[in-house]
DNA sequence: GGTCTGGCCTTGTTTGTACAAGTTCCCCTA
DNA sequence: TAGGGGAACTTGTACAAACAAGGCCAGACC
């Protein structure tokens, strides 16, 4: 985090976060960004990118950038870790491993996977001590050890990989839909069975691209939405048609 | 769509798409490939920027860039239209307008919308003839005029109003969480009362910022779900708490 | 046989330059 | 006064060069 850009980047959403730049006003020449920074143009232009990639900015050919929106989101872990981003936001977040198994890849696993073998572990994660949010996790064999060293009480499973075994996750695929409860969703997060939930399914793989784990998550309504900017030209969020 | 790195980039993710690159494998470096089509390296590093905001390719510093994934989403408007979108992955799309009257803002609306009058359009959209989705908008008063010109079976309003009066909706911010479905949902989407819908509401401005529209799109579970990639460094996507 | 180190490879960062393309706005004209 | 033309400004694209930082691997060493 010490690229001159990212320094830039950093400096100017403060900024606009701060009111220098309201909501709606433009951003300074890049020029003129440039002579106050006394950096080149292109490094001026990659920490806008930066902030155009938040979605705080928006800019067109020709035309001054302009300031679109508030806050914005910071890290990776924060959508891919529950605990890491509760804690960020101050929530008061616990959990508990309410079961944990080894048994044999079903076929849907083992492509996603790449493991005949795998670690099921059913969690339960809670915000300011409601129960918000339940976690099928199915961990690929390679990983499972470390997963089942992990204290049961442990809050970020994300946090406690990295510390343990040195594992990082890395890169992710989410697909976001919404389901009645079942009877065991039901009971578990204190809904009517039915009732429904936001769901979140991921595979997550390290650096390399190699799979670690698929889930299952499923947020009680009301407790949890999902958010995200985009632009023309920018779009990573897509609609897909179920069966 | 001329620029170079644009094309560079599109043939990059023909050529994984095509298997050329199978998934796991490694790219070419950035040197062989700006020899390849003798481009500057800055050119390349430009497209695979493209790649990776795909979530096609990851990169590491030090190593060469991995391939991560298949099929790839395209454009804004496939997330932002429901219409381009269907129609782009071959659905039979269609829809009508159940209901349109101007009244006064609410004080949310006023917000987000900054017109003290609005236009609140009520439409029921259908994919391979099935309803699945319901959406409740709200437009500003500046383009409510276009938007009552519409013709009523006008199936994509994106691009009717582009065709009209030359709008383009180029940013937008996307609230996604789920609900119970209320008697109204229920019955223009033939579910039954409190079954799970999913919902995304969003606000989308203009290429100058200017708000649009106001939107509270449910659709029927199981019928849609929104698919994100991400990766550590680049992530759009943001949890947030609810109440 | 295992481990460690050093060199090579690859990506990341920064600067500088030049031109292309689109926007904005003022001034001039009808 | 309304409209058109054009100059000035701003962002987009492309090239070239150099160094920094981190990964990878083979050969040396214990």
């Amino acid at each position: 985090m010490a690229a001159r850009y990212e320094l830039i980047a950093a400096e100017l959403r403060d900024e606009i976060l701060a009111g220098v730049h309201p909501v709606g006003s433009q951003l300074p020449s890049e020029a003129e960004l440039a002579a106050r920074y006394s950096a080149a143009r292109g490094t001026v232009r990659q920490a806008v990118a930066v902030l155009a990639a938040e979605g705080l900015v928006g800019s067109r050919q020709g035309a001054r950038r302009i300031v679109l929106g508030g806050e914005r989101s910071q890290s990776f872990a924060e959508l891919h870790s529950f605990a890491q981003w509760a804690r960020s936001k101050g929530h008061r977040v616990g959990g508990e491993v309410l079961g944990q198994r080894r048994r044999r890849a079903g076929p849907a696993e083992l492509v996603r996977l790449g493991s005949p073998e795998v670690l099921e572990v059913l969690r339960l994660r809670t915000l300011e001590g409601e129960p918000v949010l339940l976690e099928r996790t199915v961990y690929a064999s390679w990983i499972a050890g470390a997963v089942e060293a992990l204290p049961p009480d442990c809050v970020s499973v994300t946090q406690g990989l990295y510390e343990s075994v040195g594992l990082v996750f890395a890169y992710g695929e989410h697909l976001i839909d919404a389901v009645a409860a079942g009877s065991e969703d039901a009971r578990l997060l204190g809904v009517r069975r039915g009732s429904p939930l936001l769901r979140q399914r991921r595979v997550t793989t390290t650096q390399e691209g190699r799979p670690v784990e698929w889930s299952d998550d499923r947020y009680r309504a009301g407790s949890v939405a999902f958010s995200i900017r985009n632009s023309i030209g920018a779009n990573p969020l897509t609609r897909l048609a179920l069966s």
